[in-house]
DNA sequence: GTTGAGCGTT
């Protein structure tokens, strides 16, 4: 018990790290150090960042002297509302499970994945719903007559969109007809109405999940 | 442009 919410280095340094949740994106150590230092004194403050794209994974990381500071900041911080998302605040602990670290060592006795899915892409979404859209749009011909109406037909359309088209004309489309206007989503539609259930259209996002799972 | 359960580096 006592052992929880050490820092990774519970020999050589007493500091107890907190894990701040729900932190926002645009939220930086700079944001939070006040935050916590107004509890006790904050040694260090770290915000993972993705090593990819560089931006802020979400939460941070608050490291204190002392236990008593810490949980005084989380009593004090968490729940509390910053940059519009209610921080959470919690003891930090180091690998799968820091109730399995063993004086500084971290045992692993399962190394099977902890069920969740490593990747915060959301933004897949977007493409599952500009799927839904197109193929719910495309399961009525008349999208296709429009193409033609428009002056769509061959690879060139994107361009002739590009030169002719203004958003001005799809707006006004849009507000005429009642209906979605057909915006220029990645995946260009082709002619045919038909769907092609192969290449192009990866799995649903329904396997995606599930390999996510990991375990059925 | 966006996103949101979680656990980390110099």
């Amino acid at each position: 018990m006592s052992r929880f919410g050490r820092s990774g280095q519970p020999e050589n340094r007493e500091s107890f790290s907190l894990l701040v949740l729900n932190v926002s994106f645009r939220t930086t150590a700079d944001d939070l150090f006040p935050l916590f230092d107004r509890y006790g004194k904050v040694l260090d403050i770290y915000i993972p960042r993705d090593h990819r794209t560089g931006d802020p994974r979400g939460f941070a990381f608050v490291r204190y002297n002392y236990e008593d500071e810490a949980q005084d900041a989380i009593d004090g911080l968490d729940g509390m509302r910053f940059d519009g998302r209610a921080l959470m605040v919690q003891f930090a602990k180091y690998g799968p499970n820091a109730e399995k670290i063993h004086r500084g060592r971290i045992t692993e006795e399962n190394p099977k994945p902890r069920g969740r899915c490593r990747s915060r892409s959301p933004r897949q979404r977007y493409r599952e719903d500009y799927w839904d859209r197109d193929y719910r749009r495309r399961s009525q011909s008349r999208s296709r007559e429009r193409y033609e109406q428009a002056g769509y037909r061959d690879g060139d359309h994107r361009r002739h969109r590009t030169h002719s088209i203004s958003p001005d004309y799809d707006r006004k489309r849009n507000r005429h007809s009642g209906s979605p206007v057909l915006k220029s989503p990645s995946h260009s539609r082709s002619r045919s109405p038909r769907r092609a259930p192969h290449e192009g259209i990866p799995s649903k996002p329904r396997d995606g999940r599930a390999a996510c799972s990991g375990s059925p």
